[in-house]
RNA sequence: GUGGUUUUAGCUCAGUUGGUUAGAGCGUCUGAUUGUGGUUCAGAAGGUCGUGGGUUCGAGCCCCAUAUUCCACCCCA
């Protein structure tokens, strides 16, 4: 065995202790939040057949697909002509038919075709998995990463959609973090294409506006021209690029521009109603009417939702929207959906850089009893099984070795109280408490314990 | 997928025009202290310089390939 040097995939990560206890306060605080709402856990596959994931996410999308490659003898169906053919898209479809999941909508859009007759609409499912993609890694980017969705699916209300951002509101004030929410629907987008006579041109349009505030109006006003918009839907297009005001303003403005385009007036009907709910919610986050919002453009079909974070540079830590015919594709019509996905790394690398986690989540061992074998070991396994039973989580040192030692240990994992138990203490009925953080001894009964560590 | 960038001890980083045995701080371990951590002092361990080739009398340093990190584009959580 040749000694080779250890390594993971590009664009994943090991998580340590310290990560860890920190990844799971952010996952319980968004858990907590869903199912305060009634949202029910589910659990799809890592893998899933490549017939469900292809073609759902657009040409990039299937380009970023892990791949499986099939088991045994993939070779086994392949003519020996193919494989001079050079045609990687070709023989990739035949040597694999599994892939990684490249996010939880669409496995969750099998899974409610698939057990829609276990299902009672409206469904509200949450899921919290990683998803992976071959993307290129760079700052907030990862190859593998966890998303936290919630979706609701069977109900148009738009409750569903103030809900959502409601949801994003609170999960972001416990965990500290100061957000803008952008709300955008792409019916207002796809009456704005059909106004200025480019229906078929609503992905070029958004994705050209989508970068408005990186390069600013006069370059996306070229970018427009470069991907074939003539001088008259340009000059068509400048209310919108220049909108300016607050929510109320802005909907003025872009009804003036979209009358005659009954779905635009659809959209901005549905957004006037989103807005005004949430304000009867009380939600504190700012939310924000964000023409230039156009994300998964592939599949949302009514609101688009996006969260940023207010005090750092990262790209989008939430997103969502509404999806009217996801299921369609797996042969269930008419079903409406609407979700919001939050990106449990990204939270991470806010917080991070904020310094957002409370002490506590360095480690979650409250008690040390400090080893000294024998009937001393013995005495202090079972008053430590009684602090456990009591909600308190204890360690015992696992070997008699050196006092240092095991205070050393303690100290290193942080943990708060040390108790220690010797021939002398033993026979005293007493125990020797110390609180780390003050450096203070008491020498207490072991009745009392439980009252001085509990906290 | 395109262009650029990074990689030296567990971590953060020095390392001169290519020249003896590659250094520091932090961390780890041991001791000062056989019932006391975090502070202090002393000592020790820890490197095929990302990997594989090449040039050279000689490569951490130069050349090629490759992996990896980060950044911009594309796209996205």
């Amino acid at each position: 065995m040749s000694n080779q040097k250890p390594s993971i995939p590009k664009g994943t990560r090991d998580f340590s202790p310290t990560e860890m206890n920190r990844r799971n306060y952010i996952f319980n605080t968004i858990r907590g939040v869903f199912e305060s709402f009634g949202y029910q856990p589910i659990e799809t596959p890592a893998m899933e057949n490549l017939t469900t994931l292809l073609g759902k996410y657009g040409e990039e999308g299937d380009k970023l697909l892990f791949r499986i490659l099939n088991s045994g003898d993939f070779m086994a169906g392949v003519p020996t002509a193919e494989l001079s053919e050079n045609n990687p898209a070709r023989l990739a479809g035949k040597i694999s038919e599994k892939g990684l999941r490249y996010d939880l909508t669409v496995p969750f859009a099998r899974y409610v075709v698939q057990h829609r007759n276990e299902i009672t609409f409206p469904f509200k499912r949450y899921q919290l998995q990683p998803v992976w993609r071959a993307d290129r890694p760079q700052k907030g980017r990862y190859r593998e990463f966890y998303q936290c969705d919630a979706d609701v699916i069977g109900s148009d209300s738009l409750l569903n959609e103030a809900e959502l951002l409601l949801m994003a509101d609170q999960i972001f004030e416990s965990l500290g973090i100061r957000i803008i929410i952008k709300l955008n629907n792409r019916k207002i987008l796809s009456g704005i294409a059909e106004i200025i006579g480019h229906a078929d041109k609503i992905t070029d349009i958004t994705v050209a506006i989508d970068k408005l505030d990186k390069i600013g109006p006069e370059r996306v006003n070229e970018e427009l021209a470069e991907r074939g918009l003539d001088a008259a839907a340009i000059a068509k297009l400048q209310p919108i690029i220049n909108l300016q005001g607050s929510n109320a303003e802005k909907l003025k403005q872009i009804s003036k521009v979209l009358a005659a385009s009954t779905e635009g007036m659809k959209g901005i009907s549905e957004t006037t109603e989103i807005l005004k709910m949430a304000d009867t919610m009380e939600i504190k986050s700012q939310v924000e009417l964000d023409l230039t919002l156009a994300r998964g453009l592939n599949y949302y079909t009514g609101a688009i939702i996006e969260v940023k974070a207010a005090d750092v540079a990262m790209g989008s830590i939430c997103g969502g929207g509404r999806y009217d015919n996801l299921t369609g594709i797996f042969g269930l019509p008419g079903i409406s959906g609407v979700g919001i996905s939050f990106g449990a790394d990204r939270i991470y690398d806010v917080m991070n850089d904020l310094e957002l986690f409370p002490a506590e989540t360095a480690s979650s061992t409250r008690v040390l009893f400090v080893n000294f074998g024998g009937e001393e070991e013995a005495f202090c396994l079972k008053l430590a099984a009684d602090m456990r039973k009591k909600g308190v989580n204890t360690e015992v040192f696992p070997e008699n070795t050196k006092i240092k030692k095991q205070f050393s240990y303690a100290d290193s994992k942080q943990i708060p109280f040390v108790v220690i138990i010797g021939e002398s203490e033993r026979l005293k009925g007493e125990c020797l408490l110390k609180n780390m953080l003050t450096g203070d001894q008491v020498s207490v009964t072991p009745e009392k314990l439980f009252d001085l560590i509990k906290g």
